[in-house]
DNA sequence: CGCTTTCTAAACCGACCGGTCAAATCATTT
DNA sequence: AAATGATTTGACCGGTCGGTTTAGAAAGCG
């Protein structure tokens, strides 16, 4: 025991910085603002990262960091392609629901509010947030390519199709911060398999 | 000559406003900023909207007044209900284009950029933002369950279907804004019909 | 013309922004 | 115990933020 005190603060920042961004916004969160949150004296901040940007790249990159074995796992050939989607989304929506009732209101997707914010403002952010929707089309199409060579689906052009998911799912978890209600959410499992062209029935 | 005045300035507020917030964001279009670009003095801006948010709320309201006639122009009943989609959506990506050319980067939908950024913090702008999406919901909802009506396409619940291609377009908007790239404003043509189970080229 | 209302100009406000810095403190090694 | 480098502190900077104020120019009207 002893040393697990040198990336605290750095990493209390950038937990700090990733739920305020995510509840309000790039713009509207303020270095005072995280540091307060981290409970941490401004002097230190700008000891562990040099500029308010980047953190919130390095915040973004530890986020994905965290996440990824929950992807791997969801994913994982183990489970039938299809079955992957389905879980993966009931996970989705417990997080909202449980951020929703945190925040008082419904937070969406991130990647999407940050991106869509300071895409025409800031390259390296956007550029992490290309790199990582980039992931996440990744594991996309490796289930629609799979569901399709079992004959679950018919998706000739996986990666077409999951360009179509995913932005569908990110467009409803936007109307659904937009329109602060949670049935958005709800529905993009129904959607999903609509666009995949299989009927709700044949996946439970 | 003389009197074409009075609306002039609170009008190029507007169109200030509306440019600056679409390009950039909400936070980053400061009051000097936009008056600077109308050509007007702080004063002035203050004389006509009694805030900051207000003449957002205001400029979003204007917007889709100068663009209504359009809208029902091109979803004029006159028109196939597929061929409604194909030439909206001919007219998105032309707007895109030019955009992009002007500014130099891919701009994508202001009501998404907008609504995902101030959604969790300013209630009235979140509120208009989800009452306009809420008139492109009809729109596309009027299309799709006159296209099933006619059978070109099967979609027995027009609603849900509208919500599902709204989200998708609106995602790959912002896809587009976020990757900096035209291409996935222009692969929604194909996307929108995807979805509605159409192939390609039975539209054209 | 004078009078009122509408609008514009420009200086100004306190608050807060992102970022800096020198000094203090802590943990570790020697 | 001395020395050393990583970490922390809190005061501080210039600049910009959204918003106010006040004086007066222009426009409408008798």
């Amino acid at each position: 025991m002893s040393t697990p005190r040198p990336n605290d603060t750095r990493h209390r920042l950038l937990e700090a910085a990733t739920s305020l961004i995510w509840e309000s916004s790039y713009g509207a969160a303020s270095v005072e603002g995280i540091c307060q949150r981290a409970g941490v004296n401004k002097g230190s901040f700008y000891h562990f990262f040099p500029s308010k940007s980047e953190l919130a790249v390095a915040a973004l990159a530890s986020e994905w960091e965290a996440r990824k074995p929950q992807w791997d796992e969801f994913f994982s050939p183990l489970v039938a392609p299809l079955d992957r989607l389905r879980r993966w989304h009931e996970r989705c929506v417990e997080e909202q629901v449980r951020l929703a009732a945190e925040n008082g209101f419904v937070v969406g997707c991130p990647l999407f509010s940050l991106g869509s914010e300071v895409g025409t403002q800031n390259e390296p952010i956007r550029q992490k947030i290309d790199e990582l929707l980039g992931f996440h089309l990744c594991y996309l199409e490796s289930a629609i390519a799979e569901a399709h060579a079992r004959q679950h689906i018919h998706a000739p052009n996986p990666a077409a199709k999951a360009r179509i998911v995913l932005s569908y799912v990110e467009g409803q978890m936007t109307r659904a911060r937009i329109q602060n209600d949670l049935a958005p959410v709800r529905e993009i499992e129904d959607g999903v398999f609509d666009i995949l062209g299989v009927s709700a029935s044949c996946v439970h």
